[in-house]
DNA sequence: CAGCAAACTTGCGTTATGCAAGTACTTTCA
DNA sequence: TGAAAGTACTTGCATAACGCAAGTTTGCTG
């Protein structure tokens, strides 16, 4: 399956097809806020994701264009990810979630105190975040080329 | 189930717990945007939710406190269902995502004209917007008490 | 009271998920 | 240099969720 059938043009709808399910925003919760790159840091989160779930949602993020993936110049049996623009720019919505889940939902009071700061200039937040994350990725693409992608599209 | 056990205490991942799948938020949509307030309209979406998956989605939802449910005064056999504050309080995220959609996703230019408006005042259009649902399921819980609930808690 | 409509429920086949184990390729280190 | 361990997956199989079609219940309508 090249893409997956799309239920509607709705913009809810298709994007829901790509991450509307219960892991696939915990991966770029990691990246986002967590620093961890490799298969086996997502592997080590709370929620405890099955392996080959995981394989397969990595597999949809990067076919997506939300991640890629680089080997790791210091050991080549290490696969590092990182967001793209496309997954940088989730970021409005991961910060929306927090903030429902904040006013809503039994939040720990360190997450609250977090959400406090980002509340008082969200724009700013998300600019300076944003430039972090996607000065992050360009390093990683400088320093080396996709390992994966060693024939046709996977 | 009561409530279904949480995978950890992380605000992104109780919050899938509760809406992360594929349907839930179309439910979610419908009720803000398209006008859609009964069983038979959720299921005449484009996405053709099935019968039985609907009305699991709505109980979880009411279950969630994010929708409520009145009966129609005007034919006591159709229900009417509509978003509660903390229903409504997930427009910024539903926006965020059509946002998101608009810059990485096809969609129609249609929802590109309307999302212009809306960015060039995001925050006041998120008011009045909520203020207005809000208004809507002030007016129908005036009408009438919730009918489902009969006896204990569904 | 017959017929119809609206809101579900039920049964069952298909798909996705979850768990345990196994494979392939590196890297490390005695 | 070769055995052990690390990293990233794959595979097999049991269980759970989904999707479709049909049936049930309750209230309205003529």
């Amino acid at each position: 399956m090249t893409s997956a059938s799309r239920r509607s043009d709705c913009p809810i709808s298709m994007s829901l097809d790509i991450w509307g399910d219960k892991w696939t925003l915990l991966i770029v919760r990691d990246l986002m806020f967590e620093g961890k790159k490799t298969y086996g840091q997502f592997l080590s989160s709370d929620e405890g994701i099955a392996t080959n779930i995981l394989a397969a949602r990595l597999k949809l993020l990067k076919d997506q264009g939300i991640i890629r993936s680089v080997s790791n110049p210091a050991n080549r049996s290490s696969v590092i990810y990182h967001l793209t623009e496309k997954g940088v720019d989730l970021l409005p919505l991961i910060l929306e979630i927090h903030l429902w889940a904040e006013k809503h939902l039994p939040v720990s009071d360190e997450i609250r105190r977090t959400l406090k700061t980002v509340k008082s200039d969200k724009t700013g937040f998300i600019q300076n975040f944003a430039d972090r994350l996607n000065e992050e990725s360009r390093q990683l693409n400088q320093e080396t080329a996709s390992p994966t992608t060693s024939s046709g599209e996977n």
